[in-house]
RNA sequence: GGGAGCAUAGCUCAGCUGGGAGAGCAUCUGCCUUACAAGCAGAGGGUCACAGGUUCGAGCCCUGUUGUUCCCACCA
């Protein structure tokens, strides 16, 4: 700390800085170190899009948080940050870009158009992890690194192949999710499905032979078009002459056959359901069941094409959904129109409706990696916190379906597969193919497609650290430790990594996933671009303070909970900030050697020993915490004890101390150094900043650069005081309960008072009797067994009855009610306890402990009451 | 149609393996007491959604009800 001290703390003078020295001592950075122990963690990718939000500072607050404290405690502490190339999102905006300057990713090609990507994340890629370092995350830089580095790409090759020789990536035509806007297939986790009104659109199909009409209703006119047939129940009487005949599709005039389908349910409206297979995943279903020919009457972008017919052709879906009602109309064949609300899927990224729709892609084969990643949790190899969440894993898990993994993007990881015109034969190899194995010929082409995003990040826990080399890395950092997400990217993200682990390195990517919530905003809403309720952490950090952010962010989260923002707690958390600063400033004014490491003195005081006993007490409680992720409690517990324990009780305490000469106010210097320094350094995972800021300036060992890589405090059965835990907190019960009276009677702190004490416990009153005088307004203090006193403001605490003579002030009327209002409270609770005591299961049953606590309390209590009892009798 | 979360002070939320309900903000009172007014000392305020049950003892465990939010699911 400077020497003019600001009154409060600025945290914009002093976070670059001291990021700037970590970074230059090189503290982030984890080495093989066999002897220790391994810890990582790996960050999950944020997209080179991306600017921080509040969800990264979160996510990464959190993470941060844990590497720090195991650092602290010793361990090889790897946090491994990167990027990921987020193909439809980098791409969508490669193109928009490009939109602007009148171009399209056609006009350029493929080369060009990756050049102008690589140069956009070259510009932008880094931007994010400029933004988490304001956060203070302590990654390890020097091993940053990004889904299609080099090593990443490889290792996307080398699980494809390994996958395709295995026979769980295969290609195919099946019916896959169609974004028309961002023109490209998408996984089913990356539908997001959402209830639309729409329409019943009730039609009828007359029977080919003339013998009649079939009803049925639709929600998509539209794909009519594509119709190959329609299907009723084999069990339902109503329809059984109709299976085998023919239908004539209305409009089209095609004669498509009527197919009898378990699938269709025949409570729900007419039983007869027209096929399109082309177009919806049930349908496709039935007709491969049926054999039935597939009729795609769509193009990329959701316009109908040719084989939609001649009037329809070019028609956008819903223009054509329009036409076709119009024109079944009036060819009478539709019957009637409902309203219908039904749940239709959205693009994930853009939002647009996704059309079902039958192509060519790339599939993983995923029950047989189901298994083992299933397994892994079953058997707790990976344990969710909370645990609840492995419920969510195993029924996604336990019903998954092949996922489709190419994308029609340019954006990403061509997927390895080449094709030979000479022959047709198809090679998938890591290398590229130039020459056809099978024939020869030099006419190769390479599949044209990339792959999902999501299967490079699938891989992030080992191709980061080497994979598919056998790196010292992964020997050591394999498997990570601790995941820290969201609960929203548990499917696309968690669960694919766990059987990519499974499958590829034989064991689980990480022991736990920690899981946290979302941050919504003040109104509980989802934080959203459209509603423009986003909350910049970059603001809040400039306003105040990466601690305060992080502090606010760890404070009242509890695992797997959505949490709301609110900008007054921020600011609550940077007076906690502020409240440390000032403490600091007032520990600092009155160290005596700056150069001598801060030891405990020989003798110690009560009151030395109970925040001695409190800190430690806290260590232990906060490591607990930590160890099973509970961090707002350990956050909070903190705070208390800061704020309460060593601020507005320890510091005032010593102040008397502090005004004597000699080794009493030397030795309440020492421990008031010793037990801040300890408190900094309890503090540092959760605010970094400013502990490093503080701990700098206080007396440390030489060897000790940082506060980053001090031992993170332990618990010590030597520096625990009961007795003087005790003793101090009779003082202080004495203490508040002269405030409590003094205030209540509105008598200012400058009136002062002398205050007899009668106690059979002198001792302790004899040591508090000077924190009386300073703490509670008094003239002097003065201890005896028993007092005659007239008229006296009489308080009883525990094992005392406290009298100060401020006879004026006195009601005795309203003393005599209050003091009997007491003896009813405390006679309350007495009785309380002595039912339990009486009570043979709670003696029988209770644990020793609890029946001992009881006990001493009973006592205690009757002890009051005898003592309110002869304040009672004094005033009468 | 399944599954899950949440319901605690006026507001936002904590409450760990069951053993006398807490914080922040807000409100009220009194204080510039030389670390801090971003502060200090106090006060008020809760049938822990409702109904049963288990237990010596339930905010916490079990069952049901209500309200609310979310996730999953192929009812055209």
């Amino acid at each position: 700390m400077a020497k003019e001290l600001a009154k409060s703390y600025n945290p914009k003078e002093v976070e670059d800085k001291i990021y700037d020295f970590w970074m230059e001592g090189g503290y982030f950075r984890a080495e093989v170190d066999r002897s220790k122990k391994p810890y990582t963690i790996v960050m999950p990718p944020p997209n080179i899009t991306g600017q921080l939000h509040i969800g990264h500072a979160l996510d990464n607050t959190l993470q941060d948080i844990l590497i720090r404290y195991r650092r602290m405690q010793g361990y090889a502490a790897l946090w491994l940050p990167g990027t990921d190339h987020a193909s439809i999102a980098t791409e969508a905006k490669i193109v928009e870009a490009m939109k602007a300057e009148g171009i399209t990713k056609e006009d350029i090609g493929r080369e060009a158009f990756l050049e102008r990507a690589w140069a956009w994340k070259r510009e932008y890629g880094g931007r994010i992890c400029e933004q988490l370092k304001k956060l203070g995350s302590s990654c390890d830089w020097s091993r940053e690194r990004f889904t299609m580095d080099e090593g990443c790409s490889e290792a996307v090759k080398e699980v494809f192949v390994r996958l395709y020789e295995k026979g769980l990536i295969y290609r195919g035509e099946r019916i896959i999710n169609w974004c028309p806007h961002c023109c490209t297939s998408i996984s089913d986790a990356e539908v997001e499905f959402e209830e639309q009104e729409g329409f019943f659109w009730h039609l009828r199909y007359p029977l080919t032979d003339g013998s009649g009409y079939v009803e049925l209703a639709t929600t998509r006119p539209e794909t009519l078009l594509g119709d190959t047939a329609i299907a009723v129940n084999p069990e339902d009487e109503r329809y059984k002459d109709y299976v085998g005949k023919t239908v004539t599709l209305p409009i089209v005039g095609r004669e498509i056959p009527v197919v009898a389908d378990s699938y269709v349910d025949m409570e729900f409206g007419t039983g007869v359901v027209k096929i399109t297979p082309a177009h919806d995943p049930n349908d496709f279903e039935v007709g491969l069941r049926h054999n039935l020919p597939i009729i795609n009457v769509m193009d990329d972008t959701a316009h109908m094409n040719e084989l939609a017919g001649e009037k329809y052709c070019g028609m956008d879906r819903y223009e054509c959904r329009k036409a076709i009602v119009k024109d079944l109309e009036e060819g009478g064949f539709l019957v009637k129109v409902e309203p219908h609300n039904h749940n239709v899927g959205t693009c994930y990224r853009c939002g647009t409706t996704v059309e079902p729709r039958v192509s060519m892609q790339w599939f993983v084969k995923m029950k047989p990696l189901a298994e083992p990643a299933i397994d892994c949790v079953r058997s707790g190899k990976t344990k969710f916190v909370p645990e609840r969440f492995e419920k969510v894993y195993f029924h996604w898990m336990e019903n998954i379906r092949d996922w489709c993994i190419s994308r029609q993007l340019w954006w990403g990881h061509r997927i390895p597969a080449f094709y030979c015109d000479d022959c047709g034969e198809m090679t998938v190899s890591k290398d590229a193919v130039t020459v056809c194995p099978k024939c020869g010929g030099t006419h190769i082409r390479q599949d044209e497609d990339t792959l999902d995003t999501w299967f490079s990040s699938a891989l992030w826990p080992f191709s980061t650290l080497g994979w598919p080399n056998k790196t010292e890395e992964l020997d050591f950092f394999y498997p990570t430790n601790t995941l820290v997400t969201g609960y929203d990217i548990i499917f696309f993200w968690v669960a694919r990594m766990i059987f990519s682990g499974m499958e590829n390195m034989g064991a689980q990517p990480f022991d736990t996933v920690f899981i946290h919530g979302i941050i919504r905003d003040e109104l509980g809403r989802k934080m959203s671009k459209s509603l423009g309720n986003g909350v910049d952490p970059l603001l809040l950090i400039d306003k105040y303070g990466a601690d305060a952010l992080r502090f606010f962010l760890a404070t009242g989260n509890s695992p797997g909970n959505d949490m709301r923002f609110s900008d007054k707690r921020v600011e609550s958390c940077r007076n906690f900030a502020n409240k440390l600063y000032n403490a600091s400033r007032f520990v600092h004014m009155n160290i005596d050697d700056h150069n001598v490491p801060c030891e405990l003195p020989a003798e110690l005081t009560t009151e030395d020993k109970w925040i001695i006993s409190a800190v430690n007490t806290v260590a232990k409680e906060v490591a607990d915490n930590l160890d099973k992720f509970e961090l707002g409690i350990a956050v909070q517990k903190l705070y208390d004890f800061i704020w309460d324990c060593y601020c507005d009780w320890y510091i005032e305490l010593t102040k008397s101390r502090l005004r004597e000469e000699g080794e009493t106010a030397s030795n309440a210097r020492k421990v008031l150094t010793w037990v801040l320094e300890r408190t900094l350094r309890l503090l540092h995972p959760f605010m970094p900043f400013i502990t490093e800021e503080i701990w700098q300036t206080l007396p440390h060992e030489a060897e000790g650069e940082t506060i980053m890589l001090q031992k993170y405090p332990e618990y010590d059965e030597a520096l625990n005081f009961p007795c003087e835990v005790a003793a101090t907190e009779k003082i202080m019960e004495a203490i508040t309960a002269i405030r409590t009276r003094r205030n209540e009677m509105n008598v200012p702190p400058s009136k002062k008072a002398k205050v007899y004490i009668a106690t059979k416990n002198a001792e302790t009153y004899e040591l508090g009797a000077k924190f009386i005088v300073s703490l509670a307004s008094a003239t002097d203090v003065e201890i005896a067994e028993e007092f005659e006193l007239e008229g006296a403001v009489t308080i009883v605490v525990s094992d005392a009855k406290i009298y100060i003579p401020m006879n004026e002030l006195v009601d005795k009327e309203a003393e005599l009610k209050r003091l009997t209002k007491e003896y009813a409270q405390v006679e309350k609770l007495l009785k309380q306890d002595e039912g339990k005591l009486a009570n043979e299961g709670f003696m029988s049953k209770a644990p020793q402990a609890v029946v001992e606590k009881i006990k001493a309390q009973a006592a205690r209590e009757r002890e009051q009451l005898s003592l309110i009892q002869a304040a009672i009798d004094a005033l009468q």
